[in-house]
RNA sequence: GGAGAGAUGGCCGAGAGGCUGAAGGCACCGGUUUGCUAAACCGGCAUACGUGGAAACGCGUAUCGAGGGUUCGAAUCCCUCUCUCUCCGCCA
C-alpha cells in the first residue's frame, strides 16, 4: 500500500509507476478518484473536529455549571446538536475513508529505477549458471516419476483432485532430505532463524501481504473460519511481526520457514499441467528478510545469493531474471526470478522469485522500527524468496541428474540427508 | 463443546461517569553527584490523523482488546465479537 501523501503531493510519481507497468490506463482514473477522496476526506475531518473540540468545550462547561450548581440545559441542547452533527460527519467520513483505503489496497507497488518498464518480453537476463543439458534422450521427470514408482499421479487424484499428487517411497524421502538440506544451509551457513508457521491463516494476514483483496479467488478458503490455506510462508512469517515495533538492533532479521503452500490455480487451466510443474499443493523454503530502507537493495542481492546456492549446490543449471515493471509482482518493487533449467520438458523452470517490497508490505502491515532510541518509528523494508520450491526442484534433478539407464544420480550436498547415491 | 475470570502505555499496575493521555513502579534516555561500577537525586519518555510552521515545535481530534449503544460527557454503564487464563467434557 502507498502513503497517503503519494496521493497528495507525488501523485505524478504514482502515476508514472503505473505507466512502467503498463497499468495506468486501468489504474489511471483510480488514483483521480482516489485524489479527489482524499481532499473530501480532508474536509470532513477539519468539519467534524471542529465540533468535536466544540462539543468538549460544552461537556466541560457542564460540569463547571453543574458544580456550581447552576442550570445547564442551554448547553446540554447545543451540545446535544453537535452530537448528531457529529455522528453525521462521521458516518460520511467513514465512507469516504473506506472507498480510498479500497483504492489503496487496489494500487500495485512503484518498481525501482533499475526494473525495466513494460511486460514480460523486457525481462532480463542477468546471469547464468551451469551450462543446460541437452535435451535430446531426456525424459521428461513425470516419466522417471513414475517409472521408479516415486510419484503417483493417479492417487493423488483420486483422493484430492487433479492438480494433488503423492510422493511415495524414495520420492518420499526425497521431499524430507530436501526440507533438512535446505533449511539447514540457511540457517548454519547463511544466518537464518527457523520457524514454524500454521499454514492457515486470517484475512488481516493475507492483506498484509497483499495476497487480499486482489487475489482472493486464487486461494483455498476455510469457510467455516474464513480464514485461507497459505500460498506461500511468505504470508505467515512477513506477519509475524505485523503490528509491531522493532528495534534498530534487531534489523536485518532473516526468517527461514518449510511449509507447504496451496495454490488453486484459478485461470491456469490448461497450462503447465504436466507433472510437477503446476500443482495445487507443494512444498517450499521460504526466506524472509526484514531490513532497514537503506539497506534494502543490498539486502535483495543477499536473498537472491542465498536461494542461489541451493541451486548450485544441487549441481542445477539456472539464470537469473530480472522481471520487468509489468511482470513483477503486485508488492514487489523488484524482483528476480530464478529459473532452472529442465532439459526433459526443456524449459526454464522457475523455482524462486526474490523480491523487494520496500515499505509496500510494512506499510499494509504495520510492521516499523525504531532508527533511534527514542526516534520515530519508521516503516521496515519486507523481502523474501522462495529458497526454494520442491516440485520443480525435483523435476530438475529427475531431467538434469538423469543417467542413459532412467536413474537418477543424487548431487553429492543432498546425499547426507537422503542416504543414497542414487534414484532408481 | 459447557461454566467462570480477565484484556489499561515497552513491562507491571491503579482508576469504577467530568479534575485521566491516563496515578505509582520497572525498563529506557539525558543530566547532577560519584576513585570505577552501583546507588541517590532532577528531568524526559505513546501512536495516528488533521492543521499551522523552513524547522524546532504549537494547536486540534482520536486511541485503555475490536465494533456498536446509552449520555451534554465513557477507560469507567449496556450489547456483540475477538483473544487470554482456570475448571469440566472430548480428542491427535
Amino acid at each position: 500500500m502507498h502513503d497517503l501523501r503519494m496521493v497528495r503531493d507525488q501523485i505524478d510519481a504514482l502515476r508514472e509507476g503505473m505507466r512502467r507497468r503498463g497499468a495506468l490506463k486501468k489504474l489511471g482514473p483510480l488514483i483521480d478518484r482516489a485524489a479527489e477522496l482524499d481532499r473530501n476526506r480532508r474536509l470532513t475531518i477539519q468539519a467534524v473536529e471542529e465540533r468535536k473540540a466544540e462539543r468538549n468545550a460544552a461537556s466541560q462547561s457542564v460540569a463547571r455549571l453543574k458544580r456550581a450548581g447552576e442550570n445547564a440545559d442551554d448547553v446540554q441542547k447545543r451540545s446535544r446538536e453537535l452530537g448528531e452533527e457529529i455522528s453525521r460527519l462521521d458516518s460520511e467520513l467513514a465512507e469516504t475513508e473506506i472507498s480510498l483505503n479500497g483504492i489503496l489496497l487496489e494500487l500495485p507497488n512503484i518498481n525501482l529505477d533499475v526494473v525495466p518498464e513494460g511486460g514480460e518480453e523486457n525481462n532480463a537476463i542477468v546471469r547464468t549458471w551451469g551450462e543446460p543439458r541437452e535435451a535430446r534422450a531426456v525424459k521428461p521427470h513425470w516419466e522417471i516419476g513414475e517409472a521408479l514408482g516415486l510419484i503417483d499421479f493417479q492417487r493423488g487424484a483420486k483422493i484430492s483432485g487433479s492438480g494433488f499428487i503423492v510422493f511415495r517411497s524414495e520420492g518420499a524421502r526425497l521431499v524430507r532430505a530436501l526440507m533438512s538440506f535446505m533449511l539447514d544451509l540457511h540457517t548454519r551457513q547463511h544466518g537464518y532463524e527457523e520457524v514454524w508457521v500454521p499454514i492457515a491463516v486470517n484475512r488481516a494476514s493475507m492483506t498484509g501481504t497483499s495476497q487480499l483483496p486482489k487475489f482472493e479467488d486464487d486461494m483455498y478458503r476455510l469457510a467455516e473460519e474464513d480464514m485461507f490455506l497459505i500460498p506461500t510462508a511468505e504470508v505467515p512469517v512477513t506477519n509475524l511481526y505485523r503490528d509491531e515495533i522493532l528495534n534498530a538492533s534487531d534489523l536485518p532479521k532473516a526468517l527461514t520457514a518449510y511449509s507447504p503452500c496451496f495454490r488453486r490455480e484459478a485461470g491456469a487451466a490448461g497450462k503447465d499441467t504436466r507433472g510437477l510443474l503446476r500443482v495445487h499443493q507443494f512444498d517450499k523454503v521460504e526466506l524472509v528478510r526484514y531490513a532497514i530502507p537503506e539497506t534494502s537493495n543490498d539486502e535483495l542481492e543477499l536473498l537472491t545469493g542465498h536461494a542461489e546456492k541451493v541451486l548450485q549446490l544441487l549441481e542445477l543449471p539456472y539464470r537469473v531474471v530480472r522481471l520487468a515493471a509489468g511482470d513483477t509482482g503486485f508488492a514487489s518493487a523488484h524482483t528476480y526470478d530464478l529459473e532452472v533449467f529442465a532439459p526433459g520438458v526443456g524449459a526454464w523452470l522457475e523455482v524462486s522469485s526474490c523480491s523487494n517490497f520496500t515499505d509496500f508490505q510494512a506499510r499494509r502491515a504495520g510492521i516499523k522500527y525504531r532508527p533511534v532510541e527514542g526516534g520515530k518509528p519508521r516503516f521496515v523494508h519486507t523481502l523474501n524468496g522462495s529458497g526454494l520450491a520442491f516440485p520443480r526442484i525435483i523435476a530438475a534433478i529427475f531431467e538434469h541428474h538423469q543417467q542413459p539407464d532412467g536413474s537418477v544420480v543424487i548431487p553429492a550436498a543432498l546425499r547426507p540427508y537422503f542416504g543414497a547415491e542414487r534414484l532408481g
